[in-house]
RNA sequence: GGUGGCGUGGCCGAGAGGCGAGGCAGCGGCCUGCAAAGCCGUCCACACGGGUUCGAAUCCCGUCGCCACCUCCA
């Protein structure tokens, strides 16, 4: 076995090699549980998803880290009188892992949640002060900052140099010793949520960002683990400052780094000042979940993806090919009793060459294509032993990327009605709020998305009422 | 200003010095009562300008364009 992946922090493949025989433990930043996914979220999910798929199918035993930050600026900020911000966390992380669910993504082996790994954080910080490189900011707010200049090697993991970096305009600041400093700490503010604050020794408060994922990754993979994953945008700050405070601590942390490509939307970024984010909820609605899937792992994960109208139009046509194949393959093999019924075949070598070279799983969908049409003319011609081989190899692909026709039929029948029912209520929602801000034709968009997808919307005195 | 990346056929999207992925769409044919599905064929591209080489989409230099990150971001 020898499988490459990319390590975004040496700037080339590299062979990878488990730190311990058979095992390999993977972090990956997780999302912070402030609004509804989307798109991107998922992209990011999917990618790690397909690479632990990978590693087990070669063997290896996986211990798969993703966290949940569920304290953070921004969760305070959607906060509301009718909704704490714990409320909020727990809705938007249920929301998650609905979506997650949808698109056939395997559960973390651990899910921590950040406000359950504080007393592991503020350890960590201790270390770091006691060591010199963190310290508490004299302004008495009671915010702890780690100091950027006791560690020479910070910028090393996307090669900046320090004095390069822009200048912060931050009104935040004030208390830091150095603009470059960031939070460790941040001691609790007036007018915050009580339940927003933890006791330390530097007075009541809550975590920064950064130090959150330092500590659950300590805590569930230990100081060295094989790999730390999360979208391209997190490399700077917050894989830098994970990696300058796990490292000033004296943990190894990662031995390698990955980060995945992001969406963009006819070429431009999701964002919401642009108002061009695609929701989870409306993404999954628009076709059916394992389409979605398909479309958002077929490009390699290192790119970025851009999606326009039509994508997932082309991914199901893609998509309904291999089915075609396959239903009839499954009609002509299985009415064949002197063919022998493949059980578990190992994946084509060239599907599996593919694949150890840095999940290259658009080659590998060109292999399970060639297959797909070979096995059709194995058809025409009428070479059942050969359709039904070509028919388990393609089996064998599917599974691996977690496309397997036979295992969503029923998980679609089982799960579908919760996850439809999830997803139409969040869309509900978001043209309650559409319509309460006049916002008409964001309204009707949404109607019409459900409408497309077979959703009949009445407006009832009662409320919105929906049905298939 | 700094750091990283990208420009491939009508569209999406791989590859990475010679053997020209794959999907979608189009066109022609086979099959079919007609379609659909499927098969066969077709359309065979690598931003631009130089250079290295027997040979470059792939390496080098330059130019143009686009994107991401530089303390909110999957």
């Amino acid at each position: 076995m020898s499988i490459r992946l990319y390590d975004s922090r040496a700037h080339a493949l590299v062979d990878f090699a488990p730190r311990q025989e058979g095992k390999v433990g993977m972090y990956v930043c997780g999302p912070t549980v402030q609004s509804s996914p989307h798109i991107g979220h998922l992209r990011s999910a999917l990618a790690y998803d397909l690479w632990r798929r990978w590693f087990t199918y070669r063997g290896l035993d996986v211990t798969f880290v993703r966290n949940v930050t569920d304290i953070d600026d921004k969760v305070l900020a959607n906060a509301s009188e009718k909704e704490p911000w714990w409320a909020v966390a727990y809705r938007v992380e249920l929301e998650f892992t609905r979506s997650y669910d949808a698109l056939g993504i395997l559960p973390p082996t651990y899910e921590p949640r950040a406000t359950a790994s504080i007393p592991g954080m503020q350890e960590l910080i201790a270390e770091l002060i006691a060591k010199g490189h963190a310290y508490v900011a004299d302004d008495g707010t009671g915010d702890v900052f780690f100091a950027v200049a006791t560690w020479p090697a910070y910028g090393a993991l996307t090669n900046q140099k320090p004095d390069d970096l822009e200048a912060s305009g931050d009104a935040e600041t004030r208390g830091k010793r150095d603009p470059r400093d960031f939070a460790l700490w941040k001691g609790w503010k007036a007018g915050e949520p009580d339940s927003a604050a933890w006791e330390s020794p530097w007075g009541r408060g809550r975590p920064g960002w950064h130090i959150e994922c330092s500590a659950m990754s300590r805590r569930y993979l230990g100081p060295e683990f094989d790999i730390h994953g999360g979208g391209l945008d997190l490399r700077f700050p917050h894989h830098e400052n994970e990696l300058a405070q796990s490292a000033a601590a004296g943990d190894a942390f990662a031995t390698h780094w990955v980060h995945n490509g992001l969406v963009v939307v006819e070429g431009q970024k999701m964002s919401k000042s642009l108002g061009n984010s695609i929701y989870a909820a409306e993404f999954l609605a628009a076709a059916r979940p394992v389409v979605v899937r398909y479309y958002l792992g077929s490009a390699h994960y290192r790119s970025s993806i851009d999606y326009h109208p039509g994508s997932l139009v082309e991914a199901d046509a893609a998509y309904t090919r291999i089915e075609g194949f396959l239903a009839r393959a499954a009609a002509v093999v299985e009415a064949t009793e002197d063919v022998e019924q493949t059980g578990v075949l190992p994946v084509p070598d060239a599907f599996a060459t593919a694949m150890d070279d840095d999940l290259g799983v658009p080659q590998a969908l060109g292999v399970l294509h060639e297959t797909v049409r070979q096995g059709n003319a194995a058809l025409d011609a009428g070479d059942v032993a050969l359709a039904a081989r070509l028919r388990a190899e393609a089996i064998a692909m599917l599974g691996v990327l977690g496309l397997d026709p036979a295992e969503w039929a029923s998980a679609e029948g089982a799960a579908s009605d919760a996850v439809l029912a999830t997803l139409v209520e969040h869309l509900i929602a978001q043209r309650d709020a559409a319509r309460s801000t006049k916002d008409f034709a964001a309204a009707d968009r949404v109607r019409d998305t459900l409408a497309a997808a077979g959703v009949v919307l009445e407006d009832t005195p009662s409320g919105p009422k929906w049905s298939i």
